[in-house]
DNA sequence: CAAATATAATAGTATTACTATCATTATATA
DNA sequence: TATATAATGATAGTAATACTATTATATTTG
C-alpha cells in the first residue's frame, strides 16, 4: 500500500494507557516489540517481563505506559480498528452508488491486511494476526460492561456503525443491518483463523477468499446483485 | 424440554480428563459446581481451590479428574455441543424435504437454551452462557493445533459438518457451504453476547431472535426462499 | 476383614502480575 | 551552564496462581 497521507493519526481513548506510547521512543518500542512478542507466543504466555527484557528496558517502566497487559491489547485493537477505520472512509468516501459503495467496504473489512508503510513502528500484517487470534479475549471479560462504559470499544463500534449504515443505503428494508455488519466483521476474524486451523470447516482458502464469500453473503441476503 | 430418553449419554475424548467425571459423585460435583462457578465469576476468576471450597472438597483431589481448567472448560464444551448435537440429530432425522430440515436444523442451533431433564447435575441453560462466553478461549490458543490433532475438537467439528451437508441438500451449487455453517454456530454465539453486552451492534433483542437472522441470512443466500 | 482405591490434608515450588523505593540518566529551561 | 524536572533503570518484595508431592484417612470391593 502507498503511503497516502504523512500525518494521519489514530486517536485512542486515553484511559488505555498510562502514558501515551506515541510520546516517546521507549513507548514505540512497547508498541513495536508487544506486536511481534504477542504474534510469536501468544497473548497468554506474554507478559512484561519479557517484553523488557527483549526491547533491553525494565518492566517497571512498561508498567508506566500501559496498566496491564490487557490494556495494552485493548490500545493495539483499538489502533487496528482505527486504522482500518480510516482505509474505509478513505476508500469509499466519494462513492455515490450505495451498492458499489458497499461492496468495496466489504472488501476493505475482509481483505488479508497489507503492510501501511506511514506508520514503520507497527506491522500492521502481525497486528491483524493477533486481532483474529486474541480480540476476542479482550471483550469476553466479566468487565467488559464497565470498560464499555469507559469508551474502551468506541473505534470498534463505530467501525460496525458505519458499515451497518453503508447496509442501511443498500436496502432501507432489510431488518438486520447491525447483526449483518457485525456479522460481516466479527465472521472475518474467525473465517481466518479457520483457514489456519480448522481448514474443514471453512470453504475459504488462498483461491476462495472470505471476501468472495461475504460479499456473496451479503448481497444474497440484501437481495442485490453482487457487481463483481 | 420434555424428558426424551433416559439413557442418553454424551460421549467425550477421554483425553480431556483424568478420570472420568461420570464416574463418581465427586466427578459430577465437579461438572456441576463449576459450571455454577464458571458461569458466576468468569473463565478467568475461577480456579480449582475456589471450586474445591465451594464443593467441600481438596484442589487435590479436582486434579484427580482434570489436569487443568482448560481443560475442563474443553470438557465442559464438548458436552454442551455433544447435547446440541443430539438435538439436531433427533430434530431433523425423518424431516424428508431439505429445506424444512435446514430451517429446523437452524433454529436448534441458534435458539436460546431450555433446561433438559435428562442430565441432573448439568444446567443447560449456564453451561450455554459459559459456552457463549468462553468458548473462544478454548481455540484462541498456541496449542489449538496440536490439541485439534488430540481430537479435543471433534464434537464441534462433526457438529459443523452436520450443518454443512444440510446445506449443501438444500443447494448443491452453493459455493461456501462449509463457511456458511460455521457463521451461523460461531455467529449465534456472538449475536447472544452483543444482545447482553453490546446491544448497538446487534439487530436482534427480546422481540427480534438470533434465529430470525440467521435463517433469513441463510434461505436468501441459498436463494431458497423461506417457509417460516 | 483385608486390600485396593478414592479422597483429604498439608506443604512446597516456580511463575505471574504487579507495587514500592531508590538510583541514575536524559532533557528542558532559567 | 547549572539545576530542576522528568524519564528510565535496578532491585526487592508481595499476594495469588497453578500446579506437584507426600502422607493420612476414608470408602469400596473381593
Amino acid at each position: 500500500m502507498e503511503k497516502l497521507l504523512q500525518s494521519v493519526r489514530i486517536t485512542i481513548n486515553d484511559k488505555l494507557y498510562v502514558k501515551d506510547p506515541e510520546s516517546s521512543k521507549l513507548g514505540k518500542r512497547i508498541v513495536e516489540e508487544s506486536i511481534l512478542m504477542i504474534n510469536d507466543m501468544g497473548f497468554e504466555s506474554f507478559n512484561f517481563k519479557k517484553l523488557g527484557q527483549k526491547i533491553g528496558s525494565n518492566e517497571s517502566s512498561i508498567y508506566r505506559y500501559f496498566e496491564n497487559k490487557h490494556k495494552l491489547l485493548l490500545y493495539l485493537a483499538s489502533w487496528y480498528w482505527g486504522w482500518l477505520e480510516y482505509q474505509l472512509v478513505f476508500a469509499t468516501n466519494n462513492i455515490p452508488d450505495a451498492s458499489t459503495k458497499l461492496e468495496r467496504a466489504i472488501e476493505i473489512m475482509t481483505q488479508a491486511t497489507e503492510i501501511d508503510l506511514a506508520f514503520t513502528h507497527i506491522n500492521e500484517v502481525l497486528l491483524s494476526k493477533i486481532v483474529i487470534n486474541e480480540y476476542s479475549k479482550s471483550y469476553l471479560t466479566k468487565e467488559v460492561d464497565q470498560e464499555n462504559k469507559d469508551g474502551y470499544f468506541v473505534i470498534y463500534k463505530r467501525l460496525v456503525n458505519r458499515l451497518s449504515q453503508m447496509i442501511k443505503e443498500v436496502n432501507g428494508d432489510y431488518p438486520y443491518p447491525a447483526s449483518l455488519a457485525s456479522t460481516l466483521i466479527e465472521g472475518a476474524l474467525h473465517q481466518y483463523f479457520l483457514i489456519d486451523h480448522f481448514s474443514s470447516l471453512t470453504s475459504c482458502d488462498a483461491k476462495t477468499t472470505p471476501t468472495e464469500y461475504f460479499k456473496h453473503l451479503a448481497f444474497n441476503t440484501l437481495n442485490i446483485k453482487n457487481n463483481g
